[in-house]
RNA sequence: CGGGGUAUAGCGCAGCCUGGUAGCGCAACUGCUUUGGGAGCAGUGGGUCGGGAGUUCGAAUCUCUCUACCCCGACCA
């Protein structure tokens, strides 16, 4: 590709409204531009890069045995209504009428769709099992889109739905597909991780996250400093902090608390570590209020909470007057003592001793306060973050933090779907049942954005030569005025060509310092400087985009030390 | 959805308070010079000042209203 017959359009500022360095350097590179809030045009070089990734997924998904369609994006209403999940989507369904006023949803995801195929195309066990994927545009109707094509509302998404006739066979198949995706975003060149996960709206009992690593990862994962053990914070387990229960070695006693609210302010008043104070959260229950309780230096995790069977989903904090009603005081007094509603606490919790907490009055806190004795609990569930420090989980280390970038989830659905929506088969008793599912989510357009925020410098993008839009760059210097170098450039670039290398030539009439910063922007891995200077000597300059490093070459052995470097 | 903010040329911004026929930098176009690190000089094109309504002799500027976008929060595969 000649620059002069692409369409290279550049630009030397940030722009004002792109907060991480991949949505910046995007913008900057001409890889995307906005149309409106979540929604981008991919220009004819991002264009190339996203292929390039689509590309990778899809000869990984054909070798793990999924099969390739295309499932229409736009989805009758009813077919949600089979499973019931427009209240768990909710408001990010885009609802959508025809002129007929019908119903529709564009889709953003696509179980109801691929499992109304199944159940009319499969109806005997000798079919499964089976996978199907497609590579599709979603639409989510993100309530706030940010950070360019890292969340945006419509993207790319890689989705895949396997059928089975048992679990064991689901468990097979989710293996294999687990593989297939560590070895997509190995092909693709990014540091991940593979986590534990909350399987969220899309439901299901078993998930796994795949993660690109970044500071700028909207998700925290845990991990064992020692062990294998990784989880979503969202689904870290947290071991109880203490063994044993020590007994009551204190008495109750009432201390006046004037304006002291905060575990910080309690412990600092009363001369405490926060690690002996106990924080009481009242949140709406299935049936009536519940307490929630966890250690004053714990935070509460919502996702956990929201998983409780007794609490109300979504999870929802009881506001100040319904405290009042509930606890008789203000939200900073709340405590567990003769607290008559709901109460489930945190494994680390149940074990404390002579602790501190609300008197359930105004201004007024409990110490020494001890299980059984003052106050009783009516279940124990792990409903706290974990946090750094904490021992792992599967006994192995300590738990360390990292950022994360959500761009692959993989499910185990079981039987959720094909139960509400009624697809069966007949097995080898000839007996009706329900298949059991797995699905398996990739986030095309999110995965280049990881790629930058993972491999940039302050230069611009640093392409993993998989997915780069082009393999090398030739920038001839003064190639418009001088002959010689207009022929080597020439004579390389056809010769790259004929080998089949994807080659892009600067011809435009630009300045050399103008030149070598556009394609420093662009990220191409290899890019070769040709020059009057140079051919002097009958060399060439290559340069890695990596570490910028320059090496002169013979104008002999350019094009096998370049064959060489992308074979590499 | 709550709170805050912005909207003037492709991009980044000034002008608004105090109403008087719209400006700067970058980008683009032309010419000359320059050609190994985002060139210099001279010139050129491009804007219903987000939309609508109102006040006024006159509105980018004042008032009302709608819309879009951005940030924080809640929410979220």
């Amino acid at each position: 590709m000649r620059t002069t017959a692409f369409h290279l359009v550049t630009r030397k500022e940030t722009p004002q409204d792109a907060e991480i360095v991949s949505h910046q350097l995007m913008i900057r590179a001409g890889l995307i531009r906005k149309l409106g809030a979540g929604l981008y045009t991919w220009s004819p070089l991002g264009m190339r890069v996203l292929q390039k990734v689509e590309n990778i997924i899809r000869e990984e998904m054909n070798a793990a045995g999924a099969l390739e369609m295309l499932m229409p994006a736009v989805q009758p209403k009813e077919l949600w209504e089979e499973t019931g999940r427009i209240a768990d989507f909710g408001g990010q369904l885009l609802a959508i009428q025809d002129r007929a006023e019908r119903d529709y949803f564009f889709g953003p995801t696509h179980e109801e769709v691929i499992t109304d195929f199944v159940r009319n195309e499969i109806n005997s066990y000798k079919q499964l099992p089976i996978n199907f994927y497609q590579i599709q545009t979603k639409f989510r109707d993100e309530i706030r889109p940010r950070f360019g094509v890292m969340r945006s509302r419509e993207f790319i998404m890689k989705d895949a739905y396997s059928f089975h006739l048992d679990t064991e066979s689901l468990e097979q198949t989710y293996q294999v597909m687990k593989q297939a995706y560590s070895n997509i975003i190995k092909r693709i060149g990014l540091d991940f991780r593979c986590v534990l996960a909350d399987s969220g709206a899309i439901g299901g009992s078993g998930s796994q996250e795949f993660h690109v690593i970044a500071d700028s990862g909207e998700d925290a994962i845990m991990y064992s400093d020692q062990g294998e053990y990784a989880a979503n914070l969202e689904k870290c387990e947290a071991v109880s902090l203490i063994d044993n229960r020590n007994t009551a070695e204190q008495d109750v006693k009432k201390v006046h608390t004037p304006e002291v609210k905060t575990i910080e302010a309690v412990s600092d008043f009363l001369k405490v570590e926060s690690t002996q104070t106990i924080k009481t959260l009242l949140v709406a229950g299935v049936d009536g209020p519940v307490a929630l309780v966890v250690r004053g230096d714990h935070n509460l995790n919502e996702v956990k909470a929201n998983n409780l069977a007794c609490v109300a989903s979504p999870l929802r904090m009881l506001n100040d007057d319904e405290i009042k009603q509930v606890a008789g005081c203000d939200a900073g007094s709340i405590g567990v003592k003769d607290l008559n509603c709901h109460i489930v606490v945190d494994r680390t919790v149940a074990n404390m001793n002579d602790f501190v907490c609300g008197a359930n009055e105004t201004d007024y806190h409990l110490t020494g306060m001890n299980w059984d004795r003052d106050a009783v609990y009516q279940a124990v569930e792990d409903i706290r973050d974990a946090q750094v420090g904490d021992p792992s989980p599967d006994g192995v280390g300590v738990l360390k933090v990292a950022r994360g970038i959500e761009v692959g989830h993989i499910f185990q659905l079981g039987s959720k779907y094909s139960k509400a929506m009624n697809a069966v088969v007949l097995n080898e008793q000839g007996k009706s049942q329900a298949m059991e599912m797995g699905c398996y989510g990739m986030g095309v357009t999110r995965m280049v954005a990881a790629a930058i925020e993972q491999n940039h410098d302050d230069k611009g993008i640093i392409w993993p030569a998989n997915i780069a839009p082009f393999g090398v760059a030739i920038l001839p210097m003064n190639y418009q005025k001088s002959e010689r170098v207009k022929r080597a450039a020439d004579d390389l670039y056809e010769a790259l060509q004929a080998q089949g290398i994807e080659v892009i030539l600067d011809d435009r009439k630009v300045r050399p310092g103008f030149m070598m910063s556009d394609f420093e922007l662009l990220g191409v891995p290899h890019q070769v400087i040709i020059g009057d200077r140079s051919l002097d000597e009958n060399n060439i300059e290559y340069r890695s985009r990596i570490n910028m490093a320059s090496e002169k070459i013979s104008r002999d052995t350019i094009e096998s030390f370049l064959m060489e470097k992308i074979q590499a």
